[in-house]
Formats: C-alpha cells, structure tokens, sequence
DNA sequence: GTGGTCTAGACCACA
DNA sequence: GTGGTCTAGACCACA
C-alpha cells in the first residue's frame, strides 16, 4: 500500500503520509509488526524527499503507531491499549461535533445523519472484516 | 456570542474564528439574518489584529455562511439549500473516515462507537432544539 | 543567555540546545512567559543552521517548556503540573542510579556520596533563590 | 545475569550492553575476577549480532571496568581506584545537574528531592550489602 | 518578522 | 542497509 500523495492539497505532504499509514494499519492493511518500507524506499517509490518521509515516521513512532528497530527498520507497532485515551476520545468528540455543524448546513435532522453514519460505519466495519 | 480565541493553538487564529461563528450558527446562538459585530469590533472585543478578523469574514462569507453588505454590516446568511452540497457530503465522510480511524486505535467496536455517536448527536440537537 | 554549543560533542546539537534551554528555565534564568530569541536570531547569534534551532525548539514545545504563538514567536512555558510527572519521576530514578553505579567505581561509600549530592544541591538552590 | 536487551531503544544495543555489565558489577553481582561470557556466548545467548557485543567489551575494556586475558577470555577488573577519578566525579556532576532540573519541572523542593535520593541510596547500598 | 515545510545533498552511528 | 543529524537555501502562511 503506497501513499498517495496531493502535493497542491494544502495539507503538508507528511501530514498526508501520516493521515494514509494510519489509515491503513486502522483497515487492517498493514498488520502489526509487518516491516514498512524504509525512509529511503518509500522516498524513492513516491518521489518524496526523504527528509519528508523521516518527519511523518518519527511523527508516527511518537504516536505510538510504529516502531524504529535500530539498524533493522521500522515496524507497525502493536495496539497499545491505554495512554492517551482520553486525548483520543476527545479528539473523536472534536470530529463529531464538525460533523454536526457540517450536518446543519446540509439541513440533516437528526436520524438522516445518523443514518448516514450507520452506513458509512457499516461499509468500514465489513471491509476490516475481510482483510485480515 | 464572542469567539474564544487560544493564540497558542496550532489551529490559526482566523480559522479559529470561522470554525467558531459556523458553530455559533449551527447551534442556532446566531439566527440567519443577525447581525454579526463588524470587524472593528470584534477585533477590538478580543484582542486580535482586523487583518485576521477580515480574512475569516472573508472566508465565511465565500462559504456562502454570512452576507456583507455595503454600508450597513455584516449578517448571518439564510440557509442556501444547493450549492456546494456534494463537497459537504464528501467532507462528512472525510470527517467520518477520521473518526473510524480513531476508533481502530481506541479499539472501539462498531457498536460501541455508533454508541457514542449517537449520545454526542442526541446531547447536540437537544440543545439546538432549546435555543431558536 | 546564549546556549554554547560544542560542535564535536557527541550529543547532537539540537539536544545540547534542548538541554541547555531547560537548565536555564530550571536555573531561573528564563522567566516563565519571557520570550526567547526568534528561530533565526539564535541561529544567526550561535552560527547554527536555523533548521536545527527549530528542531530543538519543536522538541521542547512538545515536552511543554515552551510555548509556540503563531507570528508572534516562542516564549517559555508556566510551569504545567501534572502530565507525565511520572515519566519524569523515573527519570530521576534512572539518573540516580547512573549516579550510584558511578560512585561504585570511585569507590564512594554511601555517607559521601550523599554529601556529595547534598552540596550539590545546596549551591544549585542558593544560585536559583538569587536570579529570580 | 544475561544482560536484557530492548531493541526497540534508542539507546544503542552495546550501550544497554555497557550499561548492564556496569550495573552488575556496582551492585556485586558480578565480582572483581569473575569471568564474563565470550562475545560468541553472549552474541547467542542474547541473540545479538557479536560485533555489537564486542564493541561493548572494547569500550569496557577501555573504561578499565573489565580485563580480557588472550586465550583465556574477558573478566571483571579490580576496582582501580585512580585514572579517570576526575572524569568520574565530574560524571556525577553533570547527573545531578540533570536531576536538578527534573526536579525543577516536578515542582520538588529542596528537601523532597533530596529525601528521594536518601531513600534511593539506601535501597541500593541494601541490596549491594545482601549481594556480595 | 515569525515559525513551518520541503528539497538536495552530505555525513554518521548502528547492526 | 537502516534511520538520525545537519547544512544551505527556498518558499509559504500567519499575524
């Protein structure tokens, strides 16, 4: 699973190279502990520099969503349970409530959106079923 | 309403203040047609520059969330049913993607998330259906 | 005060500016809310390349010693009780213990090496109850 | 005592090397004569590459905290007392420094912190009494 | 003026 | 081969 990569979106490129690893490891398309290719590989295959590519993987390891072994490479990290929930429960509070303001603006009652939601989970839930 | 603003985050200051007034909106603490303070204003009422000021009235008021006119102030836009919606709908599930991902590393489970979901929305249109 | 930096230490010079930058804090040097010097004046003040001041300066604004504000610049951090106050307090376990393998090869028996700490700390809070 | 290995660190693998054997030997657990595992023994044991376990030996050796006899293997050196005293109490220095300004930002005052360290120092000289 | 991002390219420690 | 550090230099958003 490679990147791709917007470089007019005015999202930082290792902002956008976070968003999709993190992406995938939530799909299952990267298990934990397979190795992710190395700074220099990925740099190469989507023509990133690789002081870019570095940034988003230390940004990553800081999380806590992959692992650097010395001279070895680096990892998708098991799920840790635990540390940092609650910043990340509030964080899931901060989307929702963008959502419900974009809702409004979309003159969405209540049970539409829900709707929608439902849907959008649904879909989600079924492909991560699938791949591992 | 006043926005709050919090110069340390990392969030500018001018999308601060958008992200706040489409809320204030949204919540119904701003009714369509209100006037909203002009940029002098509000610039004086919290402490930041007009410069700033003017470019998140300039932005709303592209989003099509508030109306300038000429000589006599600033006001709350009527609901545009239309224009712009598909990119809505698509920031919806943008927004929503976000919070699947986050609920992978919270190891939520489809329920458990919906769940949440839908006491967040519940809590929301509450309060909305209080205040107009 | 102006970090000093020793080019052929082999504590990469971002760290030497973290450390330093924190013992001026700790020492009472700099002030809680005193504004640093700007990314490019220490740069140019210390001879080294801005991209590696703003390294260390991104370093401590994630350790919460100091506080980034959009435009205006960098200036030190309140003192923040609380998070990661454990973290630290195995730090200092971690340091006491390097303290006490290395007074085992000076062959320092337990009553001198805690005069030894004890006076230590003696200068350091007679120093730090002068400054401010 | 196999020295435990986090390859995961980021402190390099011989200097957790390092760092163990010195412990042991503080806390006499290994003893002045006694002999160490060859690199091979340990390189399998630990399943560490044997350049990486020679290069903590060789830098061992050169701190004088072990001898290796041609032939024979490495073992723990005598307690010299001498070369080096300065550089290790200036060591011990820089440590406290650095626990001063922890204890800085964990808001510990003089006599806190100082306890804390009475109480280290005691547990640790316990040990080491029971040990040897 | 301020910090943030990105590139190109070099060098290094580690395993 | 791997990631980490550093430089020189450019461009940009923000206030």
């Amino acid at each position: 699973m490679w990147p791709r990569i917007d470089p007019r979106s005015d999202l930082p490129i290792y902002q956008q190279i976070i968003q999709q690893i993190k992406e995938a490891v939530a799909k299952g398309l990267i298990a934990p502990g397979e190795k992710l290719p190395s700074v220099r590989e990925l740099a190469g295959r989507i023509a990133i520099n690789p002081n870019t590519i570095a940034k988003a993987y230390q940004e990553l390891e800081r999380e806590g969503i992959i692992e650097t072994i010395r001279g070895r490479g680096t990892f998708a990290a098991a799920l840790s349970s635990g540390v940092g929930d609650e910043m990340k429960q509030r964080s899931i509070e901060g989307l929702m409530e963008k959502i419900l303001v974009e809702a409004h603006y979309l003159q969405l009652g209540e049970e539409e959106l829900l709707a929608m939601l439902h849907s959008m989970a649904r879909e989600w839930y079924e492909k991560k079923g699938e791949s591992p």
